[in-house]
DNA sequence: CGGCTTTGACCCGCGC
DNA sequence: GCGCGGGTCAAAGCCG
């Protein structure tokens, strides 16, 4: 699994929205904003080959997931089933989860990423004075999941990881 | 009233 | 096998 971590500070003046950079560290001058705002995820990756041919269904899906995927591993999350005694034994199924984190100055850790999210969890890390919010994509079978927590050496910086790929386009409908 | 938070309990994998 | 760490569930409350 993948992790690519972004950080954005709005010290720096080279920021650049990425085109078809490597990704690995950016910087975006920034103050307050929506990751939306920046994020212009859908060209950030398009088509990603690998992307496409690990058999997405219907979804360009978003960034954070192409851009795991580029790393070399697919994954396909199934949550498979949507019927009723699902538990969470079916998780079984995940393969590889990719993952993608970002790094934000921010005041607030709810950042806005254009999709609506529910909380289902919070949880007091060892390493860390702070505490860990799970939060989930509330569209309905969307299984992409979202962790957020303050950097424990800065506490300034919210770091954001995104895992799963969005079955859907846009935002919640 | 419906959807989202909150929060403690529960579950699971892993190391000892 | 047990305890710990980390992730998730779900009941109840909150808020629009």
């Amino acid at each position: 699994m993948k992790v690519q971590l972004i950080s954005m500070d709005k010290q720096n003046p080279n920021a650049n929205i990425p085109g078809d950079t490597p990704m690995s560290e950016y910087t975006v001058p920034e103050t307050n904003f929506e990751v939306s705002d920046f994020f212009e995820l859908d060209d950030w990756i398009e088509e990603d080959p690998a992307f496409v041919e690990s058999g997405e269904p219907q979804n360009p899906g978003y960034t954070v997931n192409e851009v795991a995927n580029s790393s070399g591993n697919s994954s396909v999350y199934l949550e498979g089933d949507s019927s009723s005694g699902g538990s969470r034994r079916e998780k079984k199924e995940l393969k590889e989860l990719d993952k993608v984190a970002f790094k934000t100055k921010s005041e607030i850790e709810i950042l806005d990423d254009g999709f609506k999210w529910r909380k289902y969890g919070k949880k007091m890390v060892k390493n860390s004075p702070n505490p860990r919010n799970y939060y989930k994509c509330s569209v309905e079978g969307c299984t992409v999941k979202k962790r957020v927590e303050r950097d424990k050496d800065d506490q300034r910086y919210v770091v954001t990881t995104y895992e799963g790929i969005h079955n859907h386009q846009g935002p919640q409908l």
